[in-house]
DNA sequence: CATTTAACCGACCCGCAAGTCGGTTCGGTT
DNA sequence: AACCGAACCGACTTGCGGGTCGGTTAAATG
C-alpha cells in the first residue's frame, strides 16, 4: 500500500508540472527531459509510470483538463437564475489569470485543440469531446433560460452556444502574451451587449 | 535576366506549395522535404534561395499571407455603405472555403498564430502585426459607421473590432475539420445579431 | 537475514529533420 | 570554344528528443 501511494504521488507531480509546463511552452515544443528535470526524476521514472508521452498527455487532459473545464464553464451553470449574467461570469472567471502563480486553465483549450489538430488525432478527439459537453451545457441552460423568459424566443440557442464557444477560444489568441486587462475588459462588454440583443423585448406598457 | 526570372519562378512556385502545405500540416509537422518532394525540388535548391526554414515563412508571411488578409478582409471595408452588413460579408467571404481547390486563406491566421506564440517571437510578432492592421482598418470603418449615423453613439468601436476579431479566430478552431456549413452558418446569423445590438435604436415616431 | 519487486536511474539507441558542402548542369557572355 | 556564375543536386553531418534497457535502491514480507 506504501508503494501505491508512491506511485499515485509521482504521476500526481508529472501531470501537475506537465500541464504547468506544455501549457506555457506546448506540447511539441516541450521536451520529456524539460519537465524531468524540473522533477528532478530521470526517463526511467516516467516510463515505469506512462507508456509514452501521448499517453501521458491524455492523462493530463481526462484527470486536471477536464476537471477544470467542468468547474470553471460548466457547473457555474447549474443555477436557477438568468442564464446570461451566469455565462457571463463563468467567462469572466475562466479568463482571469491564475491565483496566486496557478495559470489561467481555463485559456488553454484553443492552444491545445490548435497544436494537436492535425497532429494526433485521439488527442485532439479527446480534446473535441471536452467542447462537446461545454456545448451542450451551455444550450441547455440557454433554452431553459428560454422557457423561464429571459431569453426572446426567436433565439436559436445552438447558435448562441456556438458563437459563446468561438469568441472565448478567439480571446486566448489575442490574449496570448500579456494578460491583456483591457482585451478582457472590451470582450465581456461586448458580450454583454451581444447578450442584451437575445433579451425579449422590454414591454413598454 | 533569364535566370532573375527563373529564379522568381522558382522562389514563387516554394512559396506557394510551402502555404499550402503549412496550412494542411502545421509549420513544425512539415519538413522541407515534404515540400521539396512535391515540387522535385532538392535542398540544394531549396537553400540556394533561403537562409532558412524561418526565413522561407517569413517570405510566405510577407508575400502571401499579408497580401491574403488585405485582399479578403481589409480591402472589402473600403465602402461608403453602412459597415456592419460589409463586414459581414467580408468574413463570410474569408470563411469559405476555397473556391476550386484553394484552400480558405483567410483561415489560417489562427492557426499559425497559435503556433507560433510562445515558439518563435519573431513570426508570431508578423502575424501579430497583420490583426493589428486588420483591428485598425476595423476601427475606423466602425467610427465612420458611427458618423454616419449607422452605429449608435454608445458603441466602444476598439471593443467591438476585439470582440469581432476573436469570434472569428475562435471560429477556426471549431471548423478545424470539416467544413461544417452549420456552423458557419450558426456563426453568421448570430454576428448579424450582435451586429443588431449597435444599431442606433430605431426611432418609433 | 534473504528474497522479491515496485520505483527509479541514466547511458544508450535510433529516427527524423534542419542545415552543409562539394560537385554538376546549363544559359549567357566574350 | 572557353569561361563564369547562377541554379540546382543529394549525400552527409549534426543535434534533438522519444523511447529502451540493464542495473540499483529500498520497502515489504517470510
Amino acid at each position: 500500500m506504501e508503494t501505491t501511494l508512491k506511485s499515485r504521488e509521482t504521476m500526481h507531480r508529472l501531470c501537475g508540472k506537465g500541464l504547468e509546463i506544455f501549457n506555457e511552452k506546448g506540447y511539441y515544443n516541450t521536451s520529456l527531459d524539460d519537465i524531468l528535470t524540473q522533477l528532478s526524476l530521470s526517463k526511467g521514472a516516467f516510463y515505469h509510470h506512462f507508456k509514452s508521452k501521448e499517453d501521458y498527455f491524455i492523462s493530463i487532459v481526462q484527470n486536471l483538463i477536464v476537471q477544470k473545464v467542468y468547474a470553471l464553464l460548466i457547473e457555474p451553470l447549474n443555477t436557477e437564475e438568468n442564464p446570461l449574467p451566469v455565462i457571463v461570469e463563468s467567462l469572466e472567471n475562466a479568463l482571469e489569470p491564475g491565483k496566486k502563480n496557478e495559470m489561467a486553465y481555463g485559456f488553454m483549450l484553443n492552444d491545445f485543440l490548435t497544436e494537436f489538430n492535425k497532429r494526433n488525432e485521439e488527442i485532439s478527439g479527446y480534446l473535441k469531446d471536452i467542447l462537446n459537453v461545454w456545448e451542450v451545457n451551455l444550450v441547455s441552460v440557454l433554452k431553459k433560460g428560454k422557457l423561464d423568459g429571459y431569453i426572446a424566443r426567436h433565439v436559436d440557442c445552438e447558435g448562441v452556444a456556438t458563437y459563446i464557444i468561438a469568441s472565448y477560444l478567439g480571446m486566448r489568441s489575442l490574449m496570448m502574451d500579456s494578460t491583456n486587462r483591457q482585451l478582457k475588459y472590451q470582450y465581456i462588454q461586448q458580450l454583454k451587449q451581444y447578450f442584451r440583443s437575445l433579451e425579449p423585448q422590454h414591454v413598454m406598457a
